[in-house]
DNA sequence: AGGCTAATGTCAGCGTCTGACAATTGACAA
DNA sequence: TTGTCAATTGTCAGACGCTGACATTAGCCT
């Protein structure tokens, strides 16, 4: 491991890499992009592995060498955001309250999320897989617990941020427990309606997380 | 549908039904005890639909006749927990706000929970299943999908009692989005601790529930 | 008793996913 | 450049979940 990689973690390596990288990567990108064109056309129950894997030209062996199960392809744009929105927390000022810092990182991941995903898919193509995720039950199932690990990654950071043991203070848990019932309701009145902007899912996001209130929003006493 | 299923939804029917229907019911309780029992001895995914078949003898095909998948037969008895614990926010005095209701629900149904289900299988068995769904990766995501669509109910229900449209007020939905965080919260960390009994879980339960405060908690003003 | 219908068994087949082994191909040094 | 090593891929066989079609059994009702 290089200097490089050890200080900045998960920083970008350098692009010049060895042919047999750039295939793989290759590979995988044209995986995800004909998966999330089939799903977004077709429903994801209705396309097959095989259609994946005949679509790029490989065999469905390579596929589950990539991809654990169908359903991780489904995920990996929202990987990606996912990524971008847990760097976001990390980078809010320390003086910052848990509920304010979230609700920070959240509108400036949603304000950029272009540039973190736009490599691996077209925002739109990102987005429209987001409402097929939601309305197909299989998917919906995964996706939920994707975010119950997610608000645990949140809930430690908050912590740590506030100088807390997560075994013995419940609340970073909770403030994270319910920022994270707001986002899903915003997310879920967004893929009923009709605008298919991102702009609108982060105007609707700020709308409801003004509805919970000073509850633990505020600076806590330890 | 006679007077009396009409009024009181869904009551115990007159126990003495025809051979056939008994026959019916018995064999749905023995493929979900005999279910139950082998996932939590040897684990859900070591555990293949032909055993369960087997184990009641009867045919693989006739498993998937009584449970649409194998998932199914695993939340059959929190399928019985859940419709007591919405019966009792139904039965909550109008006048009571929207948290406490919800509060008084579980609590109280945590309590009596054992009338609900031991008819299916035992309180012990149906504990142990809790920790093996909350451990098992495909089951989890499950469980927190039936979660959601559990608390679009009782959203429903709390915007009824409140005289809101649930299409127009967010609040109902962001009142259960907290209350089913903070149940999450305390389901994990009953869990990963040690005790065994459904006591602990209500006190549990019961504790963090206080942490949310006043948001949202009082009587709302239309 | 005998016909009707619901419940079950059997069989064939699709789709997801995995292990094993062989074939291919990039990496790297002699 | 070429030969060796290791990583990637393809092929094959098979387990498991799940479904449609059809035959068989068994409760129900006149």
């Amino acid at each position: 491991m290089t200097t490089d990689e050890a200080v900045a973690g998960t920083t970008t390596p350098p692009p010049p890499a060895g042919l047999r990288e750039r295939k793989k990567q290759r590979t995988r990108s044209a995986l995800v992009r004909s998966a999330l064109e089939l799903f977004t056309r077709q429903g994801y129950e209705r396309t097959t592995v095989d259609e994946i894997a005949e679509a790029v030209e490989v065999s469905q062996r390579t596929f589950f060498r990539y991809f654990a199960n169908k359903e991780e392809v489904a995920f990996a744009s929202q990987e990606a955001a996912e990524c971008h929105f847990f760097a976001a927390l990390c980078g809010r000022p320390a003086g910052e309250a848990p509920l304010a810092a979230l609700r920070g990182a959240i509108l400036g991941a949603w304000g950029s999320i272009g540039e973190a995903i736009e490599q691996l898919v077209s925002p739109e193509l990102h987005m429209r897989m987001y409402r097929v995720i939601e309305s197909t039950p299989s998917l919906l199932a995964v996706h939920l617990r994707r975010t119950a690990e997610m608000e645990e990654r949140l809930a430690r950071e908050i912590a740590r941020r506030e100088g807390l043991d997560i075994d013995a203070d419940p609340r970073p848990r909770l403030v994270v427990a319910m920022f994270g019932g707001v986002i899903r309701v915003a997310g879920k009145l967004w893929t009923e309606g009709e605008e298919d902007s991102v702009v609108t899912l982060r105007d609707l996001t700020a709308f409801h997380l003004d509805y919970v209130g000073p509850t633990l929003a505020e600076k806590w006493d330890k």
